[in-house]
DNA sequence: CGGCGGTTTGATGTGACTCAAAAAGAGTGG
DNA sequence: CCACTCTTTTTGAGTCACATCAAACCGCCG
C-alpha cells in the first residue's frame, strides 16, 4: 500500500541514487509495516521529551524539527519536505530531545524503530544509506549553527532560501530556481535566530535588490550568483557526492 | 600498542557502558591498524574542503570542529576531549565540510575509514555504538544551535560550561564540578557566537554572582542549580540513557 | 462583511559589537 | 631570578544591528 505514496517513491529514489539498493533490500523496506498518520497545520508529531515514537517518513506536507526555551524562544533545527525521513535518529535514541511539527497539512508514515534498526543491520546498503542520511543531517546542523552564530541577518535568510531551493530540487520538487516554501515569516525567524520583524525587513531587502521575488509562498531566486556570494552558500555541506561506497567485495 | 593509550581505554569503556561489546568485537577494534599523529596547539588536523582523512580518536589533548566564513568569522561546532572519536562521520562522508583543530598539544589515532565502516557492518554492536555516537553528536549540534540562536550571552556561556563539565565527568576526567577547559576566551566566543569581549564580560558576571570560579583554565561550578536555571541546561540532549538495545535474539 | 492569521510599517530601546589600549600571565633566554 | 616578548584577559568608550512594542494593513475564508 505504502508503495503508492509519492513520498515513499521519492525517498527510495534518493536512497538508490546514492548507493544502489538491491531489489531485495528495496522490497524488504516496502514490506515493512507502517502506520499512516495525518496532521493539520501546526500540530506536533513528536513533542520534546517524549519517548521516540518511530521513524517518520514525510509522505506529503512539510515539517520542522525544533527546540524551545522556557521564555518562549523557539529554534527550528531543520525543515523537511515530502520524501525525507525525519526522526531517523529515533532508530537508536530513546528520548526525543526536540519536537517535530507540521507547517501545512501533512501525512507521515511511521515505521517501527526496531524494524528500521533491524533493516540497517540486515542489509549493509540500508545501514550505510540511513547512517549517511543522519550524517548529512548533522552536517546541515553545523551549517545552520554557523548561520545563526556568525552570519548577518540578510545572509542568514539568503542562505536558508538557497538551501531550501537546492534541496527541493534534489527531491524533484522544483527546478532549483522557483520553489514552494510552506512557512510563515515567523517560522523563518525561528529558523534563522532572528525576530519576525527583522526577518521581514531582510526579505524586503532581498526583494528590493532584485535577488528574489515572492508570490505568496512561492519563492523565485532571481540572482543566484548574488545570493550565493551574499550568503556564502556552498552545497558541499549537503554532501551531494553521496556516501563512501564499500570496497568491491 | 594502541591498547595502552588512555584515550582508547576511555573510548572503549564508554562504548561498552552503552551497550556491551563482545570480547571479540573489542579485540577486533584493538587490532585495527591506526596511525598515531601528534599536533602542537592550534594546528589543523583536517581542513574544510579536504577529502576526509579517516576517523580520529583523540588519545590526548583537546580539539574542536569549526567552520569559517570569508570575512574571518569562525563558528566552533563542538569540542572533544581525549577518549572521544571525532570525525567519525568521515566513515561515510568523503569531503570534510568543516575543520578540526587542536587547542592544546594533542595526539590522535587515525583509523582508516573503510576499516571503521567494515567494523560497523561486521559487528552489529559496533554499528549501533558508532551510529549512536554520531546521533548524539547531532543532538549536541541541535542544542548548540538553540544556544547560539536563542539564548542570551550569559546563558550561552553558562550552558557551554555545564555541558563541558558534564561531559568531562562522563569521560572520567572530572567530578562534574571542577574541570579543565583548555580553551581561551576567544575560542569560547567562537563556540557561543559572541565577541571575545562580551564573552569576557559574561564570564565576569558569572564569577561576580558567585556561580563559578576560575583558576587559569580550571573551572569550578559553584552554584550548579543557579547555573542550570540560568542556562536551562538539561542533559537529556546528551542522551545518557544510551542507545536502543536490540530485541533479545 | 467580519474575523483572523500573516505581513508590513514606524518608533524606540538595548544587548552585544567594535576599536583601542592597558594590565596581567606565561614562556623563554640570559 | 630578572628582562623581554607574546598571548590572553580586562577595561573603557562609542556605535550599531537587531530586538521590542504597537498599530496598521492585507488577503483569505467562512
Amino acid at each position: 500500500m505504502s508503495v503508492s505514496e509519492v513520498g515513499v517513491q521519492s525517498f527510495l529514489h534518493r536512497m538508490n541514487r546514492r548507493a544502489p539498493l538491491s531489489d531485495h533490500a528495496r522490497d524488504t523496506f516496502l514490506a515493512l509495516p507502517a502506520r499512516r498518520e495525518t496532521y493539520a497545520t501546526y500540530r506536533d508529531i513528536v513533542r520534546e521529551g517524549d519517548a521516540t515514537k518511530g521513524c517518520c517518513l514525510v509522505a506529503e506536507g512539510f515539517v520542522s524539527r525544533y527546540k524551545t526555551l522556557p521564555n518562549g524562544g523557539r529554534q527550528i533545527n531543520s525543515f523537511h519536505f515530502a520524501g525525507e525521513m525525519v526522526d531517523l535518529q529515533s532508530a537508536l535514541l530513546l528520548i526525543a530531545d526536540h519536537g517535530i511539527r507540521t507547517h501545512v497539512p501533512t501525512a507521515v508514515l511511521v515505521y517501527d524503530s526496531t524494524d528500521i534498526l533491524a533493516l540497517s543491520e540486515e542489509y549493509p546498503e540500508w545501514g550505510r544509506a540511513l547512517w549517511f542520511d543522519t550524517l548529512v543531517d548533522a552536517a546541515v546542523f553545523r551549517e545552520w549553527m554557523l548561520n545563526v552564530g556568525r552570519r548577518s541577518a540578510i545572509s542568514r535568510v539568503a542562505h536558508l532560501l538557497l538551501e531550501l531551493a537546492w534541496r527541493s530540487q534534489e527531491l524533484g520538487l522544483s527546478d532549483g530556481r522557483t520553489f514552494i516554501m510552506p512557512v510563515t515569516q515567523v517560522d523563518l525567524a525561528d529558523a534563522t535566530g532572528l525576530s519576525a520583524v527583522h526577518t521581514n525587513r531582510s526579505l524586503q531587502r532581498l526583494r528590493a535588490d532584485g535577488l528574489i521575488r515572492t508570490y505568496g509562498r512561492k519563492v523565485v531566486i532571481e540572482e543566484r550568483a548574488q545570493m550565493v556570494s551574499l550568503s556564502n552558500f556552498h552545497e558541499m555541506y549537503l554532501h551531494p557526492e553521496g556516501p563512501r561506497l564499500p570496497v568491491a567485495a
